[in-house]
DNA sequence: TATAATATAGTCAATATTAGTCAAAGATTG
DNA sequence: CAATCTTTGACTAATATTGACTATATTATA
């Protein structure tokens, strides 16, 4: 007999409605805002707590005259169970330079990675090219990057 | 499914129409300024922020009689130097997520750059993703992360 | 030819119009 | 009652619009 009991809630199941019968939503962040009666920073709060690129969904805006927020629905890819393991299991907060080439290279092995995909993501992560003085923070960043992408790579425009 | 609400959009899009066909727009600041009912310098910032070199445009003009701004498409590719120059000059070593973003994609507009490459790139130099608490590491960060992947993406082949 | 008048475009700063961040306060949950 | 999630609002940042003032090139005229 309930139903969403904070507006959180409410706006989330309004926008993914939208998202039912289109690509992509695009809002004036105070419309929203007003609509449901909330501040306009309680839009960003909904965006960045169940719009997110693990669910299935990017967000692009722009401030100033004309501004937006939009939100585009992206479909999961066949191999995303594969990056889903590999996030779970593989990496975490922390991954050294070998590691991580190891893992890369068993998505390329795999089919999941072209060539041109994988040496671009190996040049992302290089040692030398994140040149960071301090290991372990070397290590946080690399991880970082590698899950930025592996999420990603898991949907299609 | 609606259009942009700011003028300096469509005006954009009005002189990008133009560039589909032809090399080059040549125009007189104040006939477009007219025919759009803004001022005149509103062009100039329609230029200043739409059709840097970064998006893959170069812009020449002059004043007096017979003055004219003149919008060419250029290739980042087609020569090496340009890119050399991009690389030196736009990104050196701090670029901002919006200039990266801006270079990422006229690679992908000339072909030099399939989307999902794109797409990588675009997630390991997004600012979520590095999530670096001082934004000058950040934007060297990822100056470094942009120059080493093209740089590898030029000598592959 | 020198100079003045005219016709362009460029710069910059003020103002307006959006969205983003962050942390404190409040509410809910386990 | 501790942890987590939600709500709020003050402050920040980005983008767009406007117009006064400046710089430069061409054309007309003395």
């Amino acid at each position: 007999m309930e139903g969403p009991t904070n507006i959180s809630d409410v706006i989330e199941k309004y926008l993914k409605g939208i998202l039912e019968d289109a690509e992509q939503v695009e809002i004036r962040r105070s419309d929203i805002a007003d609509q449901f009666n909330v501040v306009p920073s309680q839009i960003n709060y909904v965006i960045k707590t169940r719009f997110t690129i693990q669910n299935g969904y990017i967000v692009e805006s722009k401030r100033g005259g004309g501004g937006y927020i939009r939100i585009e629905k992206v479909n999961l890819l066949a191999d995303a169970d594969v990056l889903d393991n590999l996030l779970n299991d593989v990496v975490g907060d922390s991954i050294n330079q070998h590691d991580a080439y190891a893992i890369v290279n068993s998505l390329f092995n795999d089919g999941v990675l072209k060539e041109r995909e994988a040496n671009i993501i190996l040049s992302a992560i290089d040692k030398d090219t994140l040149n960071v003085a301090d290991r372990e923070v070397e290590n946080t960043l690399r991880a970082r990057i590698l899950i930025g992408v592996l999420n990603r790579l898991r949907f299609e425009d």
